[in-house]
DNA sequence: AGCACA
């Protein structure tokens, strides 16, 4: 459901003439109908990806305080985004919240759990058979381990036993699939992750039959993509002016329009 | 080759 200021801004919104195509030359969008006293309550969204929906960009501010309607000028060659607020501390909010410093994706660690004391598992004697694998296509470096070529006999305890005993060792998920396992070993660090990748590599698993366990690195690493997701932003008392820049890597950047 | 947890 839309928010209760959506409907009731769009027809004065869709009234404004289109903003300008370039960041040079500011749209005069903060002017709605109803009367204000020359507040800024309007927040400029520049830096969105090119094919950016309305809904999207609405998702993204519905739940600040204040947020009014939304709406993006896809005339220029990058779309522009804008957000109305209800009144100029609620505009000042919503960029403040666009400024909290970043949160560093913790896998697994995103919010408080009630540890429970797993039992340890036994301890599984270091493998002493290693078989040849072809490692052909891995992927790049990173704290976490995809380990495959684990045979459907496979006895979790034994992947444990053995995984839980490396230095760095965090935690595990195993993934039981009809015809074949796979499991995932999450380390401390890429360094504790990288010596298991090389010592453990081929290692025969007595329950997981003659052929040795393929490591690689996972496809998909969440740490890079959530630590390198950064929201910059830029204050500008006109648009387009840098006053303040914080973050290397822009997603969002987030202008008081004026 | 089989690739999760948010």
């Amino acid at each position: 459901m839309a928010g209760p200021g959506i409907h009731h801004f769009h027809q004065p919104w869709a009234q404004l003439p289109p903003p300008p195509p370039s960041i040079s030359t500011p749209p005069s969008i903060a002017v709605p109908a109803r009367p204000t006293n020359d507040e800024v309550r309007t927040i400029f969204i520049a830096g969105l990806p090119a094919d950016v929906k309305e809904r999207e960009l609405h998702n993204l501010l519905r739940w600040l305080p204040g947020f009014e309607a939304s709406q993006i000028n896809s005339k220029g060659d990058l779309p522009m985004g804008f957000a109305l607020f209800s009144t100029a501390q609620h505009a000042m909010a919503a960029k403040t919240a666009y400024m909290a410093p970043p949160v560093l994706y913790a896998p697994y660690g995103g919010y408080p759990v009630t540890q429970v004391a797993l039992p340890t598992p036994a301890p599984v004697p270091p493998p002493t058979v290693y078989a040849p694998v072809q490692n052909t296509k891995d992927n790049p470096p990173c704290n976490t381990l995809f380990v495959g070529n684990l045979g459907e006999s496979v006895i979790e305890e034994e992947l444990r036993g053995l995984f839980s005993l490396q230095p760095g060792y965090k935690q595990m998920k195993i993934l039981r699939h009809e015809r074949n396992t796979v499991c995932f070993i999450e380390f401390d660090d890429v360094a504790s992750a990288t010596s298991v990748h090389i010592n453990l590599q081929g290692a025969v698993l007595p329950s997981a039959g003659r052929t040795g366990i393929r490591i690689q690195y996972p496809f998909v690493n969440f740490i890079d993509t959530y630590t390198h997701t950064y929201i910059q932003i830029i204050f500008g008392e006109v648009l387009g002016q840098k006053i303040e820049q914080w973050s290397q890597q822009a997603l969002l950047r987030i202008s008081l329009t004026g």
